[in-house]
DNA sequence: AACCCTGTTATCGA
DNA sequence: TTCGATAACAGGGT
């Protein structure tokens, strides 16, 4: 499920246990969502530690504890993180990590086990945090930055590319499609047949589903307005809200593709 | 019961 | 090198 706003919505909920210290680890060491990670190190380093940091780029976070550990949690499919009380708190099958602090228990829950664990000790932050790509709502992300992508693989079709994370982090599959139909470009449009108005229009589209995205849904995950496509994409039968015709599904990348014929055009 | 999935990664081949 | 297609991962929802 998570995307940039989800991601955003999901490290606020770890926020409240900001400044309190850890009791105690549980973790399933064997587990996959550990592959690659010092488990050990991790539970040695993180017990008595200061919980000091809370930061989301993208679909990655990267979590603080005491000066020199850096926890990084990927949601995956399907990871979900919680902040409870020990009095409230039900231990779950898929808890893969439970931290206990004092007061309160933070959890990672994922039932498709495709989310992941990253643990780094050391003053600087981790490789892949520093090397992860642009935040697209900064200031500094540019239309000229958008078109140094769209050049860099000017044969990918426009869907493929939006879900490139070196390139847009935080974009998954429901942003992408929300991002092209807001800005009439059909999904299987490659870069290099891009015009002007499509490129400048995509920029802005881009733009403006990622802040949408973050002011709907990071504060408390409400439902987007039935003006989005968000809304419409997964229904059969489905009815595009700025042409009131049918929407269209198709597979690009791999990826399962909602758009609007009327308003995207057919495939080039 | 069969099929689908808001993600990433390895592998193969053009 | 680059990129696309495909499979694999694992469980839950429809």
């Amino acid at each position: 499920m998570p995307e940039l706003a989800e991601v955003e919505y999901y490290k606020r909920r770890w926020e409240p246990a900001l400044g309190q210290t850890v009791q105690k680890i549980d973790l399933h060491e064997k587990n996959r969502v550990f592959r690659g990670t010092d488990t050990e190190d991790l539970t040695k380093s993180l017990t008595g530690s200061q919980f000091s940091e809370a930061r989301a780029h993208g679909k990655q976070m990267l979590f603080r504890f005491g000066e020199e550990g850096w926890l990084g949690v990927h949601l995956g499919m399907a990871g979900k993180l919680f902040c409870q009380s020990p009095e409230t708190f039900e231990p779950h099958k898929h808890d893969h990590l439970v931290i206990h602090l004092e007061p309160s228990v933070l959890i990672f829950r994922d039932t498709r086990y495709f989310g992941r664990i990253l643990w780094h000790r050391g003053p600087e932050e981790p490789d892949w945090w520093t090397q992860a790509g642009r935040n697209l709502l900064d200031d500094d992300y540019t239309e000229e930055i958008f078109r140094e992508s769209l050049r860099r693989r000017s044969k990918t079709p426009a869907k493929s590319l939006l879900l490139d994370q070196k390139h847009f982090p935080g974009i998954g599959n429901w942003m992408a499609d929300e991002i092209l139909w807001r800005a009439a470009v059909h999904p299987e449009k490659r870069g290099g047949q891009l015009s002007e108005k499509e490129i400048s229009a995509l920029y802005q589209c881009l733009r403006e589903v990622c802040r949408d995205a973050m002011r709907v849904i990071a504060p408390d995950w409400s439902d987007p307005p039935q003006s989005w496509l968000f809304r419409h994409r997964w229904k059969d039968g489905g009815i595009c809200p700025k042409t009131e015709k049918p929407l269209a599904r198709i597979q690009v990348g791999g990826r399962t593709t909602c758009y609007s014929p009327a308003r995207q055009g057919k495939a080039p």
